[in-house]
DNA sequence: ATGGTGGCGGTGCCA
C-alpha cells in the first residue's frame, strides 16, 4: 500500500491538484494538512467520487488535517494527547486495511515554531514532547504504525540548501531537531530517509526568491515507521510533479510503500 | 534587499 503526507496548504485553493494527483499517483492513503477550512467546507462529496473515504480534523482560517483511505477509517484520536486546551487541529489518527492487515496511520501538523525564542516556539517544543509521549505510547502495542506529516524540522544540515541561513529559524533550531531525534530514537524509522542517504532532497520550497527555480528548499514533511511498518517498507520518495503545477502548495507528496504480506 | 510570495478575509496574521 502506498501511504502519502502533504501539506496543501488550503484545501480550497488545491482541491483542483488534489484530485489530479489521486488520479494520477493513486495512493491508497493520504495524510493531509493545512486544509485551512472548517469540517463542513471538506468536498467530502469529490474525495469520495475519487475513491476515497475522508476523516477530518477542521478548523477556520488555520491548520486543518484529515486522512483519505480508499479502504475504510477508523478514527482512534482527533487531538494530540497531553493538553486539553490545546484547540488547534493538528492531529488526527486512524486505522485503515491495507490488504490482509490493518495500519494506524497519524496524521500530524507539527507547529512552525517561529518566531523562536517566543511563545510560539515554546508550544512547539511541548508538542513535539506530547508526540514524544504518544509514540511511546503507541509502541506498546507492537504494531504497525506510521506517524506523517508536516513536522515542521529540518533533521539535518544535508536536509536544507543552506544551512548557514536556517541556524536561528525555528525549524532548525538544536532544541527542535533534538526533539525529533528522541522521537525517531524511540525506534522510528524516517521512511525516505532510510532508502534515500546522502540528504539533498526537498519537499518544501519558499514561495519566494526563485526557490523552486533554484531548488533551494527542505525536508520537513516525513514519514515514521514503526518497527513492524519497517519491516515491510519498500520503496519511498518524494514526487515533486505536483510542485510543478500552476498555483501550487509550498509543499509536495512524500510518500512511502509497505508490502501487504506478513513480514 | 531588514526584502520577497501566498492564503485567508477583507486587516493583519501566519507560514
Amino acid at each position: 500500500m502506498k501511504i502519502a503526507t502533504w501539506n496543501v496548504n488550503s484545501l480550497k485553493a488545491r482541491q483542483d491538484h488534489l484530485l489530479r494527483w489521486l488520479k494520477e499517483f493513486t495512493p491508497d492513503v493520504v495524510l493531509l494538512q493545512e486544509l485551512k477550512g472548517a469540517e463542513d467546507s471538506f468536498p467530502f462529496m469529490e474525495i469520495n467520487a475519487a475513491g476515497y473515504e475522508a476523516a477530518v480534523v477542521g478548523q477556520k482560517t488555520y491548520n486543518g488535517v484529515a486522512i483519505l483511505s480508499k479502504t475504510p477509517i477508523v478514527v482512534t484520536q482527533r487531538r494530540l494527547p497531553g493538553e486539553e486546551e490545546d484547540e488547534q487541529a493538528r492531529y488526527i489518527e486512524g486505522i485503515v486495511q491495507g490488504g490482509s492487515q490493518s495500519v494506524r496511520v497519524g496524521c500530524l501538523y507539527l507547529p512552525n515554531g517561529n518566531p523562536a525564542p517566543g511563545d510560539k516556539y515554546d508550544y512547539k517544543i511541548r508538542w513535539m514532547r506530547r508526540l514524544y509521549a504518544h509514540a511511546r505510547e503507541l509502541l506498546k502495542t507492537d504494531e504497525a504504525f506510521v506517524l506523517g506529516g508536516d513536522y515542521n524540522v529540518i533533521p539535518e544540515a544535508s536536509d536544507v540548501y543552506d544551512p548557514s541561513k536556517w541556524t536561528r529559524d525555528a525549524l532548525f533550531l538544536p532544541e527542535s531537531r533534538n526533539a525529533l531525534r528522541c522521537i525517531v530514537n524511540l525506534g522510528l524509522t524516517d521512511a525516505f530517509a532510510a532508502l534515500h542517504p546522502g540528504g539533498g532532497r526537498y519537499s518544501w520550497w519558499d514561495y519566494r526568491a526563485g526557490s523552486w527555480d533554484r531548488d533551494e528548499g527542505c525536508r520537513i514533511d516525513h514519514l515514521l515507521l514503526s518497527p513492524q511498518a519497517a519491516d515491510r517498507l519498500t520503496a519511498s520518495g518524494i514526487d515533486k510533479t505536483p510542485r510543478g503545477w500552476d498555483k501550487p502548495s509550498d509543499h509536495t507528496p512524500v510518500w512511502c510503500e509497505l508490502k501487504c504480506g506478513v513480514n
